[in-house]
DNA sequence: ATGGCTTTCTACGAAAGA
């Protein structure tokens, strides 16, 4: 099973790479974030005669989630359980039901950016990592088999950048954001792409500003954390970076894993 | 560089993103 992530920075700017890319890398289950439109304005039949079914979790101007999955979906909820009327959309989760096959459970996440340091914008992201620790931390207890996927936000590491200097006073990069990502993974969770891969230059996201992607500045902030079921099951992980190269590209690529289930 | 682009909106500049 193929399972794969992108902010793709407004989904209906960015439809035909979508498209484009979904038939070129064919992922059973795609997480979308930063769709900034409502649900009625999603793509959706695009979307579907590539042969996916779509559940969103929209808003207007900004944020919005989505998973699509070549599989049912069943048992979809939006927004986290410990932040009941948030009206920020930032949050889908969906059971992926093969039909000869064990059901995975699969989110898609967009964390709140959190700068600038010293405004409430900080607090708020730290308090959506800790709701999302809190959930993770309830599927572990129910030992369903688990896919947590989206655009985090965060810097892990100094290796996770290009150039970590320039984003010590970033909220991305803070010594707070980056403990909750390893408070996430003492739970027993495991980052997919460091499982698979000890390279450096790794990278989800460049600028748009600056020449970015033609320097590789980037920085790596898109995640697929897995449960410990699906660990022994990881085969690989890959970037598709090269769609940054794309004409009018989203400023992050689409990251995905390969499990063999 | 104090965001150098990109996206959105009952838009025409401002806010947000990272």
């Amino acid at each position: 099973m193929r399972i794969a992530t992108w902010n793709v920075n407004s989904v209906r700017q960015r439809i035909d790479h979508l498209t484009s890319w979904l038939a070129e890398a064919m992922p059973d289950v795609c997480c979308l974030q930063e769709l900034k439109c409502q649900d009625d304005a999603f793509p959706r039949l695009e979307i579907e005669a590539l042969g996916y079914t779509v559940e969103t979790h929209g808003q207007k101007t900004f944020n919005g989630v989505a998973i699509l999955s070549r599989h049912r979906l069943e048992d979809v909820t939006r927004g986290l359980p410990d932040q009941p009327g948030e009206p920020q959309s930032r949050y889908i989760e969906a059971l992926v039901t093969p039909v000869n096959g064990k059901p995975v459970r699969v989110a898609s996440l967009y964390a709140p950016n959190g700068n600038p340091l010293g405004t409430e914008k900080f607090p708020y992201k730290l308090a959506f990592l800790e709701a999302l620790i809190k959930r993770a931390r309830s599927l572990l207890t129910s030992e369903e088999r688990f896919v947590i996927a989206g655009d985090y936000n965060i810097i892990p590491a100094a290796r996770d950048a290009e150039h970590p200097d320039l984003w010590v006073k970033d909220a991305l990069y803070q010594p707070e954001s980056r403990a909750k990502w390893q408070e996430l993974l003492n739970l027993g969770l495991t980052d997919a792409l460091r499982a698979t891969s000890d390279a450096g230059k790794s990278y989800t996201f460049w600028d748009y500003q600056a020449g970015a992607w033609q320097k590789n500045n980037g920085i790596r902030i898109d995640h697929l954390v897995i449960s410990p079921q699906l660990a022994d099951h990881l085969t690989s992980t890959a970037i598709d970076s090269h769609v940054r190269g794309w004409e009018k590209p989203s400023d992050h690529v689409p990251i995905r894993i390969d499990l063999d289930i």
